[in-house]
RNA sequence: CGGGACGUAGCGCAGUUUGGUUAGCGCGCAGCGUUCGGGACGCUGAGGUCGCGGGUUCAAAUCCCGCCGUCCCGACCA
């Protein structure tokens, strides 16, 4: 491609709505523009770079025993209400009426189109398993876009769907989509992790996510250095500490005047206690059922953690099992003024359940709310001064707690998460019917797997860990060429030489078989060495009158910065081998 | 949804506090000339509903009201 043809502006001021280096340079670079909040086009080298990471996902899953299909992006809302999804999406959809008011949504993932297509098709053990993807374009309206193609509204997704007979073919289909998936990142050039995660609105028992190692990451993830496990802080557990048997010799429990002070930082300050040793209440309504079969008026819980430690929604929702616990909001709060926020303390009467973390132990006294406005106390004491009616593992993993498998201190990193990965179950076969018979005779929901890779966020992933100060430097494989040939020309008298030269060795590469960039624009060496670094291209070939006259080009490598020359006669054959085949 | 900031040429910004000729600067763009191995220089030029609507005023980019848009922080941690 000759720059002077190619549809690029390049800008030499970073664009004000940017923050992170992805979307600064990606914009910069000219590879996409804004269109609206979240929602961007993708210029012609940027649209390279997606269809290098698009074709390579494809590549994956057809290598898998995936099939390829095309599913709707407007889709039934009607379909969606069967799986109760309609609902529990909610503002998240995008939604629209047709002119006869039947709604619609652009989808957000595609789970309920696909089973019910599987349903109509398919209805024998024989027929399964089988496996179908897609890469289409997904919508949700999320509730703050922000960091370019990072979050956005409209975005490149890859779903896959698995619908096997039984437990065990799941398992199969499964861990055939995590290693195509690690092949997948591995091939972008990806620095990332596999971490057992939390399965939010798709619903299902076992998932992992993938996580690009990035500090721009919007999720935080642990992992061991010494063995293999890894999980979303979500999702995250730790060795429980020891259960301490020996209980303090405490002076009796007193309340302090602790005016206007209702949280944790306030209160350690004002008692000269450390964080570590206060007791955090955090109040929870247990929803629908009442502890002892009451009358399924929401309760009051209490869930107690250290003062320097923080509650997992996640782990109290599992704690309490079946029952499930809402932490209280403001309006909880509002609708329950005899409940004192910021002070109360384990031994709350109103508590039809306190769960406690196991690090709160009987061999300590505690600083804790006072069950009263205004008040805290001292020397709680665990089995004297108040209860535990369960035990669970509640607190929100930290950089050194212990790995739950192998007891090593834990190291955290963020990420971006650019694939997951889920064994579903029935939820959705149950819901839309999609059953087979069995050798028997007899009907049973499909077990289900769906399997999705960020293929837009893919680009700024690999944006973010591969770009420096200059501007981007791609990995070959998602680079939109793979050259970049530069002539400088100027006006002196070896300048149709250049030229000539310039254009010789681009018509060779072409033929070649290169993807090739040429900049053979009338423009200053400044400007095109700083647009080739801003572009990133992992090679860049110099044709100036200098080395011309000694029969060699310049070859330096985008992301080590390595120069060498080469002979004008070698140098097709020395770039030939990397080159990668757009769809 | 709550809080904050912003909206002036394709991009980045000044001007708004204290209303007052033809609204400025840099980059980019067009023309001419010089220059040519790390964002060169000179001259000339084009390009603006000052986000939109309403109001105040002799006069509004500037003041007031409403709306729209964009970005940031937060949205259970007591």
């Amino acid at each position: 491609m000759r720059m002077s043809r190619l549809f690029l502006r390049t800008l030499r001021d970073d664009p004000a709505d940017a923050e992170v280096d992805s979307h600064r340079l990606l914009v910069r670079a000219g590879y996409i523009r804004r269109v609206a909040s979240g929602i961007y086009s993708w210029l012609p080298l940027g649209y390279r770079v997606l269809r290098r990471v698009e074709q390579i996902v494809r590549e994956e899953m057809d290598a898998a025993g995936a099939q390829e299909v095309w599913l709707p992006i407007a889709q039934p809302l009607e379909l969606w209400a069967r799986s109760g999804r309609d609902v529990d999406y909610g503002p998240l959809m995008f939604r629209l009426r047709d002119r006869k008011d039947t709604g619609y949504c652009l989808s957000p993932t595609a789970e309920e189109v696909i089973t019910g297509i599987v349903a109509g098709e398919y209805s024998s053990y024989r027929d399964l398993p089988v496996t179908l993807y897609q890469i289409n374009w997904k919508y949700r309206d999320e509730l703050r876009p922000r960091f370019g193609l990072l979050r956005g509204r409209e975005f490149l997704m890859k779903d896959a769907y698995s619908f096997d007979a039984d437990a065990d073919g799941l398992k199969q289909s499964y861990q055939q989509m995590y290693d195509a998936y690690r092949r997948v990142f591995e091939r972008c050039g990806l620095q990332f992790r596999s971490v057992e995660a939390q399965a939010g609105e798709i619903g299902g028992d076992v998932n992992q996510e993938f996580m690009a190692v990035a500090a721009v990451g919007e999720d935080e993830f642990v992992w061991c250095p010494s063995c293999e496990y890894a999980a979303n802080t979500e999702a995250a557990t730790r060795r429980a500490p020891p259960r301490a048997d020996a209980p303090v010799d405490a002076p009796p429990m007193a309340a302090e005047h602790t005016p206007d002070l209702p949280g944790i930082a306030g209160v350690a300050e004002h008692m000269e206690v450390e964080y570590g040793d206060m007791l955090k209440c955090i109040a929870f309504a247990i929803e629908g059922g009442a502890v002892d079969g009451g009358d399924g008026a929401d309760e009051l819980g209490l869930a107690v953690v250290p003062g320097d430690r923080e509650v997992n929604p996640y782990a109290l929702a599992a704690a309490v099992a079946p029952r499930s616990a809402r932490i209280y909001d403001d309006d909880d709060f509002a609708a329950h003024p005899e409940i004192p926020k910021g002070y109360i303390g384990p031994h709350y009467e109103g508590a039809a359940l306190v769960v406690a973390d196991p690090s709160v132990g009987v061999d300590r006294a505690w600083v804790t709310g006072a069950n009263r406005v205004d008040h805290h106390v001292r020397n709680a004491v665990l089995g004297r001064d108040f209860t535990v009616d369960v035990w669970a593992d509640l607190v929100v993993v930290a950089p050194g707690d212990p790995c739950p498998r192998c007891g090593s201190p834990l190291a955290i990193d963020r990420g971006i998460e650019v694939g997951h990965v889920f064994q579903l179950g029935t939820k959705y076969s149950e819901a839309l019917d999609a059953r087979y018979t069995d050798e028997s005779g007899d009907q049973h929901p499909m077990l289900m797997g769906c399997y999705g890779i960020g293929v837009s966020r893919v680009v700024a992933a690999v944006a973010e860990e591969h770009h420096d100060e200059e501007g981007l430097s791609w990995p070959a494989a998602l680079a939109p060429y793979q050259v970049h040939l530069v002539a400088l020309a100027g006006k002196g008298g070896s300048a149709g030489d250049v030229v000539a030269a310039a254009d010789r060795l681009y018509a060779e590469l072409c033929d070649a078989g290169v993807d090739v960039i040429y900049d053979d624009r009338e423009a200053s060496p400044g400007v095109k060495f700083a647009d080739a670094d801003l572009l990133g291209m992992p090679v860049r070939l110099t044709v100036g009158a200098r080395g011309l006259a000694r029969g060699v080009v310049e070859r330096r490598v985008r992301a080590s910065g390595d120069q060498d020359e080469l002979a004008l006669g070698d140098v097709v054959a020395a770039v030939v081998p990397s080159s990668y085949e757009l769809p």
